[in-house]
DNA sequence: CCATGGATAGCCT
DNA sequence: GGCTATCCATGGT
């Protein structure tokens, strides 16, 4: 069987919101055992909403301060950044930007399209099948529709932090197209300090052509 | 709207 | 070492 191209560290080694940008309809993908304990099975969907996280001057980024744990943003373009919020969720970046220079992508949401019934059970969600929900419309529903849900869909947790996203056989992204040209929705983060020029910039992404999260 | 609950950062003694 | 605020997420009300 042939295989799709992953993205390269010079994709990942470009200005964040590029980067950002860039990555909408690409694909993220998770290898995991299979239940049966033989063989390995392929998590994952088309990402469809990221954000950008910048350095020094962005507050709102871990990298505002170069701290143990944002080190990683300051370190080679293309390794995943996984942090654990809340007491409960995980969130995965793609780390951007030459060394040295910090910076890193959250991805925000995905369009599931791989073993969905697999992912749906480590969501805890019911069985399609049994569901009184048309599996045909609401089956994709929740499943990887935020930054927490997708990585609990794709079984990504602190064990992934630092994996190079360009070398790894568990977790990578592939192409599959790119959205330029397509509608896309660019909007700035609100209510975060700053100053003008880095509250309008556009710092999340999302893809218009499917359906993005609620 | 509100509760959740672990890792982290910063400040303290 | 301890102690506390913060984390712009998620699920349930």
């Amino acid at each position: 069987m042939t295989q799709a191209a992953r993205l390269s560290r010079d994709f990942y080694e470009r200005d964040t919101v590029t980067v950002a940008r860039a990555l909408l309809g690409q694909r993220l993908v998770r290898i995991v055992a299979a239940t049966d304990g033989r063989g390995s099975i392929r998590l994952g969907g088309r990402i469809c909403e990221t954000e950008a996280y910048g350095g020094p001057g962005d507050p709102a980024s871990h990298a505002f301060r170069r701290t143990p744990r944002s080190e990683i943003m300051f370190g080679a373009a293309g390794v995943a950044y996984v942090y654990f919020i809340y007491g409960t969720h995980h969130c995965i970046n793609a780390v951007t930007e030459p060394p040295g220079v910090p910076g890193a992508v959250l991805i925000r949401a995905l369009i599931p399209d791989e073993n969905v019934a697999e992912m749906r059970r480590r969501r805890g969600m019911a069985d399609p099948a049994t569901s009184a929900l048309d599996p045909a419309t609401s089956a994709l529903r929740g499943v990887a529709d935020g930054p927490g849900k997708l990585c609990q869909a794709l079984g990504i947790t602190l064990a992934e932090n630092g994996v190079d996203l360009t070398a790894s056989d568990a977790l990578f992204v592939e192409v599959d197209g790119s959205v330029v040209g397509e509608q896309v929705r660019a909007t700035p983060r609100v209510g975060v300090r700053g100053d003008a020029e880095a509250r309008s910039r556009p710092w999340r992404f999302i893809w218009l052509a499917p359906a993005p999260r609620s």
